[in-house]
Order: structure tokens, then sequence, then C-alpha cells
DNA sequence: ATCCAGGATCTCC
DNA sequence: GGAGATCATGGA
């Protein structure tokens, strides 16, 4: 991995395993939009960035300078990680993994910020991809700082906890505002610590999220998953149930403990990428459904 | 119109 | 401890 500055750009060459479209449109993050052809404005870390990139030569992150590329963007796309290695261990004798890598083997895990990503996969129960992004936007919009360009930084959890159920309900969260209000609750009041989370150990921190009222299995394996840190962590949400039932189950219905247990014997360390990869490929491909 | 969405909760047994 | 209904909202 090489990176050098160019104009206000930092350009990323040298590089391998890393694709924006797949990593931003696999379902892992919701604030983004498509602005051409391989290239996106991403809102995060109350900043707005875009990338473009061309091919597996290039990549374009700007406005961006050296530092803030090493300081943020490296992390928050994982770009630190070997992923040859993982692909390797996950495909081993496994052909349908092999083809779920292969179908979008440019998939980086992101490492998103707690408490947005908690907040946004609360939002996510029970909804679809394009209108969590609208409610996500909604809420930002409405009560987060002004990051000029349209966009707007995701309130934080004092600013949330201010707001009625009522008021939130406006911004479309239907009957998530109330799980809404719980969290932003515990983690104003300091019940929960949302940044000493990551350095819980996984079980605990799992049962931890567990205790905010509407935060379930998924929803915590996708916090710990996309934002803690905690690769070994597999999120089971419909498609993953399908595709694992389809392709490693003889297409039989079987129960969550069961694939946790089976996902975590087989990919260890490594499931939530396995995860990934298998979620893309199930949902782009439609896998499992009836 | 009816069903369903990156689920979780409540109720009832 | 498991099955079934219910929850807002909007798109197919």
């Amino acid at each position: 991995m090489r990176y050098v500055q160019e104009d206000d750009k930092v350009v990323l060459t040298d590089f391998s395993d890393f694709d924006i479209t797949e990593t931003l449109e696999c379902g892992q993050c919701f604030r983004f939009d498509k602005t051409d052809e391989d290239e996106f404005v991403v809102i995060a870390v109350n900043k707005v960035i875009y990338i473009k990139q061309y091919g597996m030569e290039r990549v374009e992150f700007y406005p961006c300078t050296v530092s803030e590329f090493e300081n943020i963007w490296i992390k928050y796309f994982d770009l630190d990680r070997d992923y040859i290695k993982i692909k390797e261990i996950l495909s081993e004798d496994d052909s349908i993994m092999k083809e779920a890598i292969e179908f979008a083997s440019g998939i980086r895990i992101l490492n998103q910020e707690p408490y947005e990503c908690l907040i946004s996969f609360i939002i996510s129960q029970n909804n679809r991809i394009p209108m969590i992004k609208k409610v996500i936007e909604n809420i930002s919009r409405e009560y987060g700082n002004d990051l000029r360009g349209g966009y707007y930084s995701f309130p934080a959890a004092e600013v949330l906890n201010r707001v009625s159920e009522e008021e939130l309900m406006k911004c479309k969260t239907g009957f998530r505002a109330k799980y809404i209000k719980d969290a932003v609750e515990k983690l104003s009041s300091g019940e929960i610590l949302i940044e000493n989370l990551k350095d819980m150990e996984t079980d605990e921190l799992r049962r931890e999220l567990l205790n905010i009222h509407g935060v379930g299995p998924k929803v915590a394996d996708c916090t710990m998953l996309f934002s803690m840190g905690k690769g070994e962590v597999f999120p089971i949400d419909v498609w993953v149930r399908r595709v694992m039932q389809y392709f490693y189950f003889n297409d039989e219905e079987v129960s969550m403990k069961k694939i946790h247990t089976f996902a975590d014997e087989k990919w260890g360390e490594y499931a939530g990428f396995a995860q990934q990869y298998l979620f893309h490929y199930a949902r782009i491909k439609q896998i499992g459904k009836k």
C-alpha cells in the first residue's frame, strides 16, 4: 500500500482486496451516496469525504490530507488488514465460500463509530436498506450539525436524549423510536459507556448491549462486528439464515444457536468476514428466497 | 390489497 | 423456552 498527497487528495496505489463500491453497498453502512461510477461520498466522524476508484490501480480520497488518511480513514476502511490471508483461510475446502468471496472480493469490514452504528442497526430492524438510509438522513438533517454540501453529522446521544419520541417518529423511525430513546438515555446517562465497550470481552459486551430495550442478538452482533472490531461475531438476519440453511444445512430449518455453533467452529475468529461475504452474495443473488 | 423488510418484544402455553 | 401476533412505514 502506497499513498501520496496530490492537491487536496490523497491517492492510494499499490493496494489489493479493496473495492469501494462493494465495501459500501454490501449492507454494512448507511451514510453514503453514489455520486458517479465507482465514486461515492461518505459521511462519518463529522466529516464528508469523497472516494473515487479507478480499478485496482488508484483510489482518490478528497478532500483529505495524509495525516487525516493515516489517523482516520486507514482504520475506517480497514486498509491495514491482510485480507489475502483471511480469504485463503475461509476458502480452504469450501467451494461455496470461495464463490461468495470471488463474487465481491473487494469487501472490507468497516470500523464505524459505535454509537451511530448501534442506532443505525436499531433502525434497521424489520426495515429495508433504502428506508434505513432515509431515516438516518432525516435524523441527521433535523438534529445533527451542518457539514455543508447538504450533509449533516449524526447527532450525539445527549442531543437525541432531549428529543421526544413523537419528534423522532416524524423522522419515520416508526415503532423503533422508543428503542432509540432507551439507547440514547442509557448512553448519555453513563449507564453504558459506549467508547469503553470495545475493550470488553465479546460475550460480556454482547450482554451489555442486549440490556438496551430494542437491541436483540442481530443488532448487538452487527454493532460489535461493524464498529467494535469483533471480527469473530456472526450476525444472523433473514438472508444469512437463508443462505446458511441453503448451503450448509441441506435447506432445512435450523435454530440460530445451531448456525452460530457451526459458524464458530468453521470460521472461528473470521466468522464475521465470512458472514459479510455470504450476506452480500445471498442478497444480490436472492439465495434461498421462495 | 396483501405481503414483506439486515428483528425484537410481548403474550401465552 | 418455543410459537405466534404485533409493531410503523413504504415499496412491490
